[in-house]
DNA sequence: ATGCCCCAGGTACTGGGA
């Protein structure tokens, strides 16, 4: 099974570039973050007609998340619990949701969509915000796996955290300036280490950015950032038998300015396609 | 080469992104 992490930065802007990938690249499932539309204006017959189901979380035209898979979906979740919400100049529970967590179970795999808030400037209240929110999922996190330790749990999605100083090769990220290099950024990412809930994707795919900014070359200058991630539980990591970052998606028309990461998993009773040898 | 910001709403401009 092929499954594989997107910021597409639109859905409508971008269905027939994410459709044609999966096709080509044959995903079974694509988590997808920033889809920007309410679930009525999704693009969904581009996804059918392709052979995907879909389960779409969006509220308005910020943010927004969503799954196609070619496998039944089940246990669909909008945010997790504890997930906290936003209102500017207010604080503490019941502050309005974003459009940030989707949940859904595919052949014994749970699997989330997370679109991290951004945090926006340091001292900014997003930033406070953003750190809360990544310590509430990985309370989830913990709790899930608490309950079930044989949970295959993946967490994947653009976590607007650059963790490691090789994740930060956009010069305008300034460190003890700018977010997503910072230091509680790092350990809020970090965290979930402490878990066991571990990258799946650096060990296979040592290099490479997910991200680079529409403005001043950043692609061509090959100045990005590596911050979409699928992080995974223990059961879900020993599933695990290859991933790769799609770096020629960032090429040709109207790109994302995110590239997919795909990981491949090996699952009990599954047709590889590989000759069997005696 | 991959090439100098893009998306949504709404129809001039603002808000958001990272």
């Amino acid at each position: 099974m092929r499954i594989a992490t997107w910021n597409v930065n639109s859905i409508r802007a971008r269905v027939g570039r994410v459709v044609d990938w999966m096709v080509r690249e044959d995903i079974d499932v694509l988590a997808m973050q920033e889809i920007k539309c309410k679930p009525e204006q999704f693009p969904a017959q581009a996804f059918e007609d392709a052979g995907y189901e879909l389960a779409i979380h969006g509220i308005s035209q910020w943010n927004g998340v969503a799954f196609a898979s070619r496998h039944e979906m089940t246990d669909v979740e909008t945010g997790f619990p504890g997930m906290p919400g936003f209102l500017k100049g207010q604080e503490g529970p019941g502050l309005p949701l974003e459009a940030r967590a989707l949940g859904v179970t595919v052949e014994d795999l749970r699997l989330w969509s997370l679109y991290v808030p951004n945090g926006r400037a340091l001292g900014d209240p997003h930033l406070a915000y953003k750190l809360d929110w990544l310590e509430r999922l990985r309370a989830h996190a913990h709790d899930e796996l608490a309950r079930d330790p044989q949970l295959a749990l993946a967490l994947m999605g653009d976590w607007n955290v650059a963790p490691f100083d090789t994740d930060m090769g956009d010069p305008s990220f300034v460190p003890g300036q700018s977010t997503h290099i910072s230091e509680p950024e790092r350990a809020a990412f970090h965290a979930f280490e402490a878990e066991g809930i571990l990258d799946v994707v650096r060990p296979l795919a040592p290099e490479g950015f997910t991200f680079w900014d529409y403005k001043q070359l950043r692609f061509p200058r090959n100045e990005g950032l590596r911050i979409d991630f699928v992080l995974g539980s223990p059961a879900f990591a020993d599933l695990v038998t290859a991933a790769s970052i799609h770096r020629n998606e960032r090429k040709g028309d109207a790109p994302s300015d995110h590239v997919p990461v795909v990981v491949e998993l090996a699952l009990e009773g599954e047709d590889d396609d590989r000759p069997m040898i005696f």
